[in-house]
DNA sequence: TATTATTGTCTCACTTTGAGACAATAAACA
DNA sequence: TGTTTATTGTCTCAAAGTGAGACAATAATA
């Protein structure tokens, strides 16, 4: 079946890749009390960008972005979500990804498909800070944090992408478990809040915070965590399964 | 500057269209207590479809969706958002598009870039339904309103497009405008809770929903409205400005 | 042993919501 | 003309949820 589709509408045009399409990936972690995403910087060219790529002629588009998080994280089963398609004619600025391809050695025509006009598929990510080793692509110097509201300029529009995933992560903040993908599995009640206070951008009372999530019934209280602070020892949460 | 843009990269494959990407937009409508949707049937074939088209190389995303919508409904400034991309591979079904073209007396080759894998993005669109003139296009006998709980068979995945445009309405409802782009400019109190609970199927509590709504503080209130029932006439409201 | 910074819980006032009661009223009916 | 009926606008009362603070418990330090 899969040898029919292929002989139907075959592309050659994009080796291998759908052109037209990319996606683009606010990946979201939690470090110091701060929230903080991954980005590349290309070779010699000093653009900072966002993690992101292009999906393959026998690829769904989900499994493209997941195996984009794989190179440059190490993880997978990552917590994804969809959050915009950024479609404007004004985001085709084809110089800028000459520059980075030439930057590189590659000195592609005119016509080539990396050349084209694009739509992004943006999608924000949570992942366990810990866990993962950030890794540079062929194109990139580094893959590295950085807090989310101290950002170096960047490429095309990923500024208004991480604007529009740090919106989209706000207004699941309700609906969706957020902690149990940016945490460790244990982690204190002020470790929790921290993560929501890093996403709201705001302060939240403690106690009614703290009221709210025992109220849910969806954390687990394990023994007490010693920091060697003097004061006394929180407790150590776990989210029920 | 678009001079130059055009002569870079330029992709004559798709008769000035982006390949790979097009849109499907679920159009909502109220009337008779009941949510409504549009769907389009193709000549010759009995497929239901969702109203959808593709880009143009110099056209944004957005504007190529309101274009779609402006030929199927005469309507301009409508209210419309994303509610998801469907990228998986399993809905690549050239077999379909060429029954449809086939029906239309068009024989294409099979690598025309109509016969490609696509990614679809999805919008949902909340029109009033009074102002609409449902007009077929090219490829289609109708284009005819259907209760949203009672849709015939659709074409592809068009029915998980349907569904996730529900759930993504019914997630926005407290936090956006709904009834204002549902609902003449002058609607009864009833009229404003019968699309909330269209949109929600269920019913929701007369007292409270009311209260609810006069609190929010966005309603003005007009004249009685004499329906000629016998019994007490309700205002008319509209939403403040 | 006293001190200090935090943590877990409680209290109290205030707001929001669920559920129902009830009077007002537009047309139909006797 | 007065009565009936279905619906509407508002009020009440209890239950649940939230804001703001008080306070005792306590882990390390002085």
């Amino acid at each position: 079946m899969a040898t029919t589709k292929k002989n139907v509408a075959e592309d050659t045009s994009g080796d291998g890749y759908l052109t037209h399409i990319a996606y683009d990936s606010v990946v979201f972690g939690f470090s110091g009390e701060k929230l903080k995403i991954l980005l590349m910087e290309y070779h010699n060219t000093g653009f900072f960008a966002l993690p992101g790529g292009f999906v393959m002629q026998e690829e769904n588009l989900n499994d493209a972005v997941r195996r984009g998080l794989k190179e440059r994280t190490g993880l997978d089963n990552i917590y994804l979500e969809q959050c915009y398609v950024f479609g404007d004619v004004s985001r085709f600025k084809p110089e800028v990804m000459k520059t980075i391809l030439y930057a590189n050695g590659h000195n592609v025509p005119d016509n080539h498909w990396l050349l084209g006009r694009f739509i992004t598929i943006a999608y924000y990510a949570l992942i366990n800070y810990e866990h993962v080793k950030p890794t540079p692509d062929a194109l990139s110097d580094s893959c590295t944090w950085y807090d989310v509201d101290d950002l170096p300029a960047l490429m095309l529009d990923h500024k208004d992408i991480v604007t529009k995933a740090l919106q989209t992560l706000q207004a699941n903040l309700d609906r969706k478990l957020v902690g149990m993908n940016l945490l460790p599995a244990r982690f204190t009640m002020k470790a929790l809040q921290q993560v929501y206070e890093a996403i709201l951008g705001e302060p939240i009372r403690r106690t009614t915070f703290q009221r709210k999530m025992l109220s849910l019934g969806i954390l687990k209280r394990h023994g007490k965590h010693f920091s060697g602070s003097a004061n006394k020892a929180p407790y150590l949460y776990s989210f029920k399964k």
